[in-house]
DNA sequence: TGAATGATGCACT
DNA sequence: GTGCATCATTCAC
């Protein structure tokens, strides 16, 4: 369990940066669906990134989640981000500078764990398998939880997206990153 | 502190 | 055939 504190939005098919920009296909198909189900896919042939629809059916969006603050099951986060990393070596994946010693993860402190999109998903075991899987389903292994009553919403800023440098204005640019700064567990730079 | 780099599979034109 | 919604490391300043 966790605490979701980086997400982008990916916003119909006009947005360049999104997946649906060349309208439904195979890969984005669910983007089209109803809201609330899981889109997850490869980036760069190696990491798994998990999103949530979040428009009714027929209009494509999503939400990247890009980082994650463990809250319980640390251990069990670390042990799945050992495991990510060992079978890639065990299968000769990737360069050896790349597929660090896994036990370099140990040392990582809980607020590391999941700071990336390809980090979360190796550390709470996420595939493509997961595409269609209804996260508001409260019985399901995988799930997401609105924020505890009680708890202080804390400060949001928004950034320019990550990642989509080769995407033309005006989307390269849409402040649609939105970020916790006061969490360490947040990927890449905290202001725009 | 920051920029460059490589590893990799597959969706897409 | 081309180009990624990444990550960790290396090398320069």
């Amino acid at each position: 369990m966790g605490r979701i504190v980086e997400v982008e939005a990916y916003i119909g098919t006009d947005d360049l940066a999104s997946h649906a920009r060349f309208g439904p296909t195979p890969r984005n198909a669910v983007m089209f669906g109803p809201p609330g189900i899981a889109y997850v896919y490869l980036v760069y042939g190696m990491y798994e990134c998990l999103n949530v629809v979040t428009e009714p059916e027929g209009r494509a969006a999503a939400i990247l989640i890009r980082a994650v603050e463990p809250i319980e099951g640390v251990d069990a986060v670390r042990a799945a981000r050992r495991g990510w990393t060992l079978r890639r070596a065990g299968l000769g994946i990737g360069d050896p500078a790349t597929i660090a010693d896994a036990s370099r993860i140990d040392s990582l402190p809980a607020g590391r764990l999941c700071s990336g999109p390809g980090l979360l998903a190796a550390g709470f075991d996420i595939g493509r398998d997961e595409t269609g899987v209804d996260l508001l389903d409260p019985d399901a292994p995988l799930r997401l939880e609105a924020r505890p009553a009680g708890e202080p919403e804390p400060a949001i800023r928004t950034t320019a997206r990550v990642g989509i440098d080769s995407v033309p204005e005006p989307w390269r640019h849409r402040p649609w990153r939105f970020l916790d700064p006061g969490s360490l567990a947040v990927s890449g730079p905290r202001r725009a």
